[in-house]
DNA sequence: GCCAACGTTGGC
DNA sequence: GCCAACGTTGGC
């Protein structure tokens, strides 16, 4: 039974488009160092589940598309890297602490739907993401919320 | 750039 | 284990 996400990531660093033009249009969502969001990406996530990919800081903020997961949770190797800005001294890789998958996208949506519009939205009343000092950067999404947010985007799917 | 909210660190 | 200090996130 596939599960739905929501991944965070600020398009200064790396951005639907730039996802959009990757090799395959995947990529690996390396860099998460917070544990709740690896518990996430490590226990969690499975080839086949889906994700909103969430715009972050930056002005509007919002949902961009949606990606898949292709590969299910491995170690991150950046945080062994000492020139990678994600690495962690105290990660050792005999025991991985971060871990990240690999995603494809999906879909791009012809227009962001923002965190405004996410908040005024009935149906998304309890969506994580628009809670206030929501930090977290891989969030579940129940099923209702992903329908109401893929009616949002509306009309035929554009294709990536 | 500001700053509130949050997660982590580290002294005790 | 407590909690103040600190660094980061992220909306605005």
């Amino acid at each position: 039974m596939a599960r739905y996400w929501l991944l965070k990531s600020e398009p200064s660093v790396f951005s639907i488009d730039d996802l959009r033009r990757a090799p395959r249009q995947t990529t690996s969502w390396e860099g998460v160092r917070n544990y709740q969001a690896r518990n996430f990406l490590r226990d969690d996530m499975q080839v086949g589940d889906q994700a909103l990919f969430y715009h972050s800081n930056v002005t509007p903020a919002g949902i961009a598309g949606i990606v898949e997961v292709v590969r299910a949770g491995y170690p991150d190797h950046t945080a062994f890297d000492p020139e990678s800005r994600y690495y962690d001294v105290k990660s050792d890789p005999a025991r991985p602490t971060w871990f990240m998958v690999d995603v494809r996208l999906v879909r791009v949506f012809p227009r962001l739907i923002t965190l405004d519009e996410l908040k005024r939205t009935p149906g998304l009343e309890t969506m994580l993401v628009i809670r206030r000092g929501m930090r977290l950067s891989v969030q579940p999404v129940t099923e209702s919320e992903w329908h109401v947010v893929l009616a949002l985007a509306g009309g035929e799917p554009a294709l990536a």
